[in-house]
RNA sequence: GCGAGAGUGGUGGAAUGGCAGACACGCUAGACUUAGGAUCUAGUGCCUUGCGGCGUGAGGGUUCAAGUCCCUUCUCUCGCACCA
């Protein structure tokens, strides 16, 4: 057979698509809201290794549905871009000299010429790149408003600092105490940051969540990073001193069990706290915690180490005085940086008080748990139970407890019922070049002073050079003319902010770009808001589960409250695509040499075998090796589609089985389109030609539909097979495209068999198979399966204890011996 | 350690609690040929000469019936990791 001719053909339609602009949306009022979606691909980073074999895996899925959409009567946006300052860029400046502006262009330009030889659906008008300055002005009006809201702020407080990529770094990016981007060990650094108060949105951020129809998974990851628990504040006195410590805890009903206190290291008031005696160890103890790194403090030393100060609280429900530690297990970044110590049930306090001879008093049994309670427990137990060794408050179970010694210090003002998340504000400066300045100046009279609206884009100046200074300044830093400015309100003297914003803040909002993407008056237009939002769909990899989806979530709402955007919610439903795994069934890398590029790919074997060999591997939301034998069934699959559309077209009547097989496949492929289950579908469509290849002619009547189900799959082999079905009806001229045909329909009747199989089994196991009316009643198939020959010879001897009768499916017949 | 997800032929994978292995790859045999990642036909879970038996990581359970539901356990992948 000859190979079907996909050079020519793809590149013909390509052509077409993008001369006759094909799918060019408007916001066309027509279509009534439930009529339109708004479809959206994670938009890449243009890196210079070109597009991955992973990249065109969501692309493909989310085409394939957007094509379904159109062809179904929806109004569908459907756009792509740049996410395009980023590290690397500005990594490659360093190296070379080339401006990042110069690589990322190049980049952009290359991806977007490998992601249109895919022949996506794509509205090319509405590309945008977060680098250029007409988009990054309002990535910087945003961030004014952020300012006015008082939800960014500057800062000074340690933070994670990559010394490989010399910038801070925010929580989300740092993994198992290492840079996510180039795996150096983070350390801690003291230098000004701008932050993002996320925090105050934390519970909003959390409720929107049960909202929104995302993998469960993904859900579970953002509420655990948001990390709420529930407990109570409660101060200590401090004999001798004017302050008190509070300390927050989950375990309120605990509170009689809290036998010392720790403090963090970093916590304000250890050094009133740290007596003469105990000022040396002290000292040196806090000087060594502070050289420690994250990692260091956490996971290379489970070992419990820490010093006392000296000095004593009251236990406020005992009071008894009990002694105050310092330990750097104890975190200054959550709660208040100080805990009471409760042994007997907490295993971290437990080690510690173990390590150290301090006292464990059980206040807490299980239930059942008779005593007495009197002596030091054997082991820490940290389930819940009825209190005891507790006072008034013994015998009560623990959610009781909780309230009532809440309630007791609440009536007594030395605690209160509180709220605390593992939840950081956002880290959002960096301290490198290639991204968008942050819009404020400082003055040495007016503090800090944002630009006014009307001056941005702030551009990002050309410089010299590219390294970081290193000492936690941008190299803006190093350009005076630039840095130094007047003040706008006081006309002072006075300088811009040095800092850039992270590569988040560009993919933070691009979606709405996409909306109005040449509006110069407002980053998007509200009436053309309201016509798309909410995103419909949003495919992307589950990479993004904290970051990018938490982040974009807080800037939305943020937007929603000052009543720019009409959702609170940014993306109703989220699909996260597998990995595609090499051929090895490991991570791609260039390291382990098995590496597929796209490109070599649509060379051999053309974009449409390409596209769907992806959506048949396996369901898209799992991670599956790639085969490039399993590649080459599905190019023979297309091979043989073309080679039928060179029989004859007839008008004659098909078969009654074909016709059968024809509106089943239309009724599947249709389904398993809506739900995303492209690999059943194809399958579908495989069973189909498998049976319409052998015939001589081809009625039309089974390939139009054919061409129509296979057309979002394969879009440049639909387009010349629907032309070639066509060229009759003269309807080949310009404009036509079988991506604005209309879907075929099935006749469900057509899909029902009238004939069924049933499955006879005798004690479970199958002994004879009928073919039967379908909707014989259940009498006639219990007669039927009773007077079976084979059936008789299972059940000869046996009485009949059961009988179980499934309507078009199976008869089961229950024996005794 | 905690949390989540996944374990089905030689391979990728199908299966509203009702015929396990659709579809595809690979393999075997045959046909054909303009030797092409051809194409066509038949076969292909394991054991057994056969009747038949056994099979969805392992072990229990519920059920007339379990890949599917429940419990226990193992392995792998991912996420979090002293968050009081």
């Amino acid at each position: 057979m000859a190979k079907y001719p996909f050079e020519n053909i793809e590149k013909k339609w390509q052509q077409r698509w993008e001369e006759e602009k094909t799918f060019h949306v408007t916001e066309d009022p027509a279509y009534p809201k439930n009529k339109r979606r708004y479809v959206l691909d994670m938009f890449p980073y243009p890196s210079g290794a070109g597009l991955h074999v992973g990249h065109p895996e969501g692309y493909t899925a989310t085409d394939i549905y957007c094509r379904f959409l159109r062809m179904n009567g929806y109004n569908v946006l459907h756009p792509m871009g740049f996410d395009a300052f980023g590290l690397p860029a500005e990594n490659y400046a360093i190296q070379t000299g080339t401006h990042p502006e110069v690589t990322t262009m190049a980049n952009v330009d290359r991806f977007r010429a490998q992601i249109k030889a895919l022949g996506f659906s794509y509205d090319w008008d509405r590309e945008v790149s977060t680098c250029m300055p007409d988009y990054y002005k309002w990535t910087q009006w945003i961030f004014l408003q952020l300012f006015k809201q008082g939800l960014a702020y500057e800062s000074e407080m340690p933070i994670n600092w990559c010394p490989s990529c010399k910038t801070g770094l925010a929580n989300e990016e740092v993994k198992d105490g290492e840079c996510e981007r180039c795996h150096t060990k983070v350390t801690r650094k003291r230098i000004r940051q701008w932050v993002l108060k996320i925090t105050v949105y934390a519970d909003r951020l959390l409720e929107g969540l049960d909202k929104v129809d995302w993998p469960e998974p993904i859900k579970l990851m953002q509420r655990n990073w948001i990390g709420r628990s529930e407990g109570a504040s409660v101060h200590f006195s401090l004999p001798g001193h004017k302050e008190t410590l509070e300390v927050y805890t989950t375990r309120p009903d605990t509170l009689f069990g809290a036998t010392y206190m720790v403090l963090s290291p970093e916590h304000p008031l250890v050094p009133a706290l740290t007596t003469k005696e105990c000022k040396a160890s002290v000292d040196a103890y806090v000087q060594e915690a502070a050289r420690k790194s994250d990692l260091e403090r956490t996971d290379l030393a489970k070992d419990k180490t820490g010093v006392f100060t000296g000095s004593y609280a009251l236990n406020p429900v005992t009071g008894k005085e009990i002694p105050i530690w310092i330990s750097d297990y104890v975190l200054i970044s959550y709660g208040t940086g100080a805990i009471m110590g409760v042994p007997a049930h907490d295993e971290r306090d437990w080690d510690f008080a173990k390590a150290f001879g301090l006292p464990i008093i059980q206040v807490v049994a299980a239930a059942g748990e008779t005593g007495p309670f009197d002596r030091e427990p054997e082991a820490c137990t940290v389930a819940d139970g009825f209190a005891v060794n507790s006072g008034q408050f013994n015998g009560l179970p623990t959610p009781e407890a909780i309230k009532q010694i809440t309630a007791w210090l609440e009536k007594r003002g030395i605690g209160e019922k509180a709220i605390n998340y593992k939840l950081r504000d956002w880290l959002f400066s960096r301290q490198r070049y290639w991204g968008e300045p942050i819009p404020v100046i400082h003055c040495n009279k007016c503090g800090i002073v944002p630009l006014d609206e009307k001056d941005l884009p702030l551009l990002l100046p050309q410089v010299t050079s590219y390294t970081p200074t290193g000492t936690g300044e941008s190299p803006l830093a190093n350009i005076p003319e630039w840095v130094n400015t007047t003040c706008p309100k006081c006309g002072g003297p006075a300088k811009r902010e040095t800092n850039t914003m992270p590569q988040w803040a560009g993919s933070c909002w691009y979606y709405l770009r996409f909306l109005d993407p040449k509006n110069d008056k407002a980053f998007v237009d509200p009436a053309i808001e309201k016509y798309w939002m909410p995103v419909d769909l949003y495919v992307g990899g589950a990479e993004h589960a904290v970051l990018h989806l938490l982040y974009s979530r807080f800037w939305h709402k943020v937007l929603y409250d000052i009543g720019v955007v009409s959702s609170d919610e940014p993306f109703l439903r989220l699909v996260n695509q597998g990995m595609i795994l090499g051929e090895d069934n490991q991570k791609m890398s260039k390291s382990r040499g098995n590496v597929i590029n796209p490109d070599d790919i649509i060379n051999n074997f053309g974009a449409d075998s390409m596209r769907v060999y992806e959506m048949f591997m396996g369901p898209l939301e799992v991670s599956k090796p790639w085969s490039t034998a399993g590649l080459v069934g599905v190019s023979r699959f297309l091979e043989r589609a073309w080679a039928t559309s060179e029989k004859p077209i007839v008008d004659s009547e098909p078969s009654a089985e074909l016709t059968k097989l024809l509106h089943k496949t239309i009724k599947k492929v249709s389904h398993d389109t809506d739900t995303l289950n492209f690999n059943t579908a194809i399958s579908q469509m495989m069973i189909f030609l498998n049976e319409v290849s052998k015939l001589e002619q081809l009625p039309r009547k089974l390939w139009e539909p054919f061409v129509l189900l296979l057309s979002p799959y394969a879009p440049h082999l639909g387009e010349e097979l629907w032309e070639k079905l066509n060229i009759s009806k003269d309807v080949s001229a310009k404009g036509s495209s079988v991506s604005k045909a209309a879907w075929p329909m099935y006749d469900e009747a057509l899909t029902l068999d009238e004939e069924k199989e049933i499955v006879v089994q005798v004690n479970g196991k199958i002994r004879d198979k009928l073919v039967l009316p379908a909707g014989s009643d259940e009498e006639t198939l219990r007669e039927k399966a009773l007077a079976s020959a084979k059936v008789q010879e299972w059940i000869a001897g046996k009485t009949i204890a059961k009988l179980i009768v499934v309507k078009d499916k199976l008869v089961n017949i229950v024996v005794k011996a």
